[in-house]
DNA sequence: AGTATCATGTAAGAGGTTACATGATTTT
DNA sequence: AAAATCATGTAACCTCTTACATGATACT
């Protein structure tokens, strides 16, 4: 029964205070007024997650009273918070979480630079590539062998997802092209 | 308090079980096995997910005994599971569902021919591809603003998030046209 | 005889959703 | 004075994850 991991809104909430220590408040606004992420920008899940950060001592929070404001509570990463981030953003990226997970690869990818440098950043870039290129080719024998028993829809719904996948591994070589020139 | 309405999952289940009536052994190999859903094929999450839609009489199981296996359970949908499955697949789109429940918004085309037939599906169809229009202008306008002064790697993911959303506009149209032919 | 597959569940714990609660400060 | 915004939280409820439990049948 190992102790509960960091969740992946606990990761969004790292690589968030690591860019710019924050309040809570600022981060549900980060969540409701921004495209990036699809977290829920309530504060019955905000809080609790940042309260945990600060329990596991990944984050610490100061008491900030800027000019004629409410008093609010500014949270920053520890050394321990940056290790932490730094393991999920370096962790394999395996066949289940280009199947299942694209999102949080995504969103580990968006947090890569400032977490863990840029060599780490095209290493994570030439793995999904390896990934994307390794799985692509079931989808798509997926596709030829049921398609044809498929409603419409379906059979429509799933091209779109071969779709997304080939679009992802198209993304992937352009940004190696571009962290190469940089 | 309203009573908890039927989850993603539960639709899943019902989309899956009106195309063909199923174990729940069944509907945890079509997770494991086939690209569709992202839903987890643990009997932790699918026997209490199937005993729930049982308990509101969405669907209804039947022993069944083939030769030479163990028995299984055969849940089909019941009238009111039929209209409860509607009613989720003509749900109106709204900006929401696009913004941060893709995923879901496809789940549903791929049952809407046999949930609700070709009228519904060709009108989800018209009705996202409005969605995407609308939204889509804010995004690239988001990304103009703030492109900047973001890191590359958190750059090239929103650069990302926009070309998902354009291919997902052209697949629909491509889809409208498909329809339109049949 | 032992391992793999078929088949259905339960229990504990964690985390998210929705709704409520509270109060300060700023704008109209 | 009222309404909007800033700011932080809690409580009840529900669902999912992980792990365990059980037993039948098929394959080697």
């Amino acid at each position: 029964m190992r102790r509960s991991a960091t969740t992946s809104l606990g990761y969004a909430l790292l690589g968030i205070l690591l860019h710019k220590p924050s309040s809570g408040y600022e981060v549900r606004k980060i969540f409701s007024e921004t495209p990036m992420g699809s977290f829920s920008d309530s504060p019955g899940a905000i809080y609790p997650a940042l309260a945990r950060l600060e329990e596991r001592k990944l984050v610490r929070g100061s008491v900030d009273r800027g000019p004629g404001l409410r008093e609010r509570k500014i949270l920053r990463l520890t050394a321990a918070g940056r290790r932490d981030l730094r393991g999920w953003l370096t962790a394999p990226i395996e066949r289940a979480d280009v199947v299942s997970r694209m999102g949080e690869l995504m969103l580990r990818f968006s947090f890569l630079d400032e977490g863990a440098g840029p060599a780490a950043t095209l290493q994570f870039l030439q793995s999904l590539a390896a990934e994307l290129q390794a799985y692509l080719p079931s989808v798509r024998a997926y596709f030829k062998n049921h398609a044809h028993e498929m409603p419409m829809s379906a059979r429509l719904a799933l091209a779109s997802g071969v779709m997304g996948y080939e679009a992802r591994l198209r993304w992937v070589k352009h940004a190696v092209s571009e962290y190469r020139k940089a």
